[in-house]
DNA sequence: GACATAACGTACCGACGGTATGTAAAAATA
DNA sequence: TATTTTTACATACCGTCGGTACGTTATGTC
């Protein structure tokens, strides 16, 4: 067994994506090392080492998987619950997906956690710009249309509001008793429908 | 020169915290190393060792003392600026100085990007809870107190507004154009009296 | 002045991320 | 079908890292 067809290279290298991605949920980026996932696939750092050039590579391909499915997931939900006579139904939904996410330990720890470590922040904040502010941002722009805010305060908004989610994420998360998905998310909607009421 | 004077022992503990925090400032905690600590004290390893136990305990006393800093300095600006006549004054003040820390690279790199990874996010939070965000906390409860929001709502709020200020700290340093301190301000600020107009 | 202790230095260890190289089977080529 | 190239790994090795064990000597204490 030094070498398998095609179908099964595409096999082991899944194999180690969600083998590594388990691992670092589990311990941790740093607590992790390499040989421990390789164990885990059933082979050795050679093998490895062919599909990824370096552990941080690995983990950014992870991170960046786990942003585009929830980026996806909080897309949809917004279009879905698009709605003429509730203004803030599509926002509110794609929030609440978002939320979902922020509270689940895999995206807690690789994202959140030791996402702008591992990426050294720079690289973190603008995969994260890209990804998970276009929903608040066009949330935002949606209520400047409206005149319920200044628009020069668009984009400082979205980033306050943005990473309010993702702070409420690691509240749910740590469940220190007060700060659940619901409270989160009743909190939030009041705190976005005070902004169009002024 | 093998055995200095308790008060030189003082110094070489201080000149090592001074040391490594400019270096994990500059090349964040995993990239550097112990030795390269050691060399800019002009002490080895046995002499760090001496006074720090790990690592992980020397970085976790420079993140505490910069949390400690910042608490304090953010506390007395709200108790400078209370006001009779402006209910928001004190609050706002504590939250300018905040959003300076947080904008600052020191404060950026090691309580906020790296201090998670390396408290492994539940000490983080324990001790970022305790400390940052008592000031937005109080900040609730006086809108709650004057019946501006619902009460259950204090605390879930107080997460979301804290972290959105973490956040908009690192848009700041990030300095990607439309986010400034001043506009970050201002846009807290319609945030936060949106909250109490409705 | 004897003695304990504090403040380091020196030497070493296992584990880590990464590299260089080997190798056999699959795929491409003819 | 025979030959060559490439793919998919395994093996062996390297420098560096965080941490430990232990040594050494000046300092404080009685």
């Amino acid at each position: 067994m030094v070498k398998r067809s095609k179908e099964d290279a595409e096999k082991t290298r899944e194999r180690i994506l969600a083998e590594a991605k388990t691992l670092f949920e589990k311990q941790g980026y740093a607590a992790t090392s390499i040989v421990q996932i390789c164990e885990a696939c059933g082979i050795t750092k050679g093998g490895l080492f062919h599909y990824f050039s370096s552990k941080k590579e690995l983990f950014t391909e992870i991170w960046t998987d786990l942003q585009k499915e929830m980026d996806t997931a909080s897309r949809n939900a917004a279009i879905a619950a698009r709605s003429k006579t509730d203004p803030y139904a599509a926002f509110l939904a794609g929030i609440k997906t978002y939320l979902d996410w922020a509270s689940r330990p895999d995206y807690q720890r690789i994202v959140l956690t030791d996402g702008p470590a591992v990426l050294s922040m720079s690289g973190w904040y603008e995969a994260d710009d890209e990804l998970g502010r276009d929903n608040t941002m066009a949330g935002m722009q949606y209520l400047a249309k409206h005149g319920k805010i200044d628009p020069e305060l668009v984009m400082p908004l979205a980033v306050l509001f943005h990473n309010a989610l993702n702070g409420a994420g690691f509240a749910i998360s740590r469940n220190s008793g007060d700060v659940t998905p619901e409270t989160a998310m009743h909190a939030f909607e009041v705190m976005l429908k005070s902004m169009g009421t002024r």
